[in-house]
DNA sequence: TCGACGATGACGTCGCGTCAAGGTAA
DNA sequence: ATTACCTTGACGCGACGTCATCGTCG
């Protein structure tokens, strides 16, 4: 039996993110005892390993909640978890263009900047910099 | 002058984030009359315009409204917009990296899983397929 | 007795989305 | 009188980080 702390050092992770784990139901420690201590078992140093590692997948602490919440109940899980991933490949895909997007439009407006002098802020304009990159075509 | 949803309709924004870039203080609206509306003027026109370039370009809303807190000032902003949208092309790189890691490691994962079939679960094991994805090296 | 550890709870992050409850304009 | 608009306010998101305040263990 493990004190959060003892759990948190098992798995690398601060202590604070075990307590918030137990709090939104992604651990269940031993009902609490007279001084209010958690008291985690090797069931929950497993459970940690294993959310760990779903992380490091991309699945979030809900879809890891509802994943073992399945497997709880004795029902594979598995079909969940490739659904899941394929979608977040395709989101993660769709997030990747996009941030490329946003560095190339970065990159153009500082090289574009080089070029030009800082302005001293009239009534009519903020910062004429950011101001030249009227958007040329799409919403 | 221009109620929320005249503004709103201008710049292609919906209502509510005209009202919360009020609240926040990015747009000053003329203090509100007997009834409580808010009324904008065409310098809030051009402001909220030059929220949405800026916001185009990566810069925060917290960041822009030091932008225009200095323009408002009468300080040119320039050099500041300089600097952030440095460090934000940084920032960004890292991002995109840590995104093609994570991209790569899910379509890893997935063609791995192509071979392997669903399991059912146990008392040790939650899913086999993201256990057997224990991490090789660094933490 | 002290200092590290335990607890709960609330608030901050970021940029909104959403809902509620009510007043106003045409 | 109906509808579409306006107001403020609060809560939710995701995954924690950061206080504050307190009790407990060694």
């Amino acid at each position: 039996m493990f004190t959060v702390n003892e759990l948190a050092i098992k798995a690398n992770a601060p202590a604070h993110v075990v307590r918030y784990y137990a709090r939104i139901g992604l651990l269940k420690p031993r009902a609490q005892q007279e001084n209010g201590y958690r008291l985690f078992g090797s069931q929950d140093a497993r459970r940690l390993r294993f959310i760990r590692l779903a992380k490091r997948l991309g699945f979030t602490l809900n879809e890891i909640g509802q994943i073992t919440e399945h497997a709880d109940h004795g029902k594979s899980p598995c079909g969940e978890v490739r659904r899941i991933i394929q979608d977040r490949i395709e989101e993660n895909r769709a997030k990747i263009e996009a941030m490329l997007t946003l560095q190339k439009r970065m990159e153009e407006a500082l090289e574009t900047w080089e070029h030009m002098p800082d302005g001293i802020p009239d009534g009519d304009h903020v910062c004429h910099l950011i101001e030249s990159f009227e958007p040329a075509d799409d919403a």
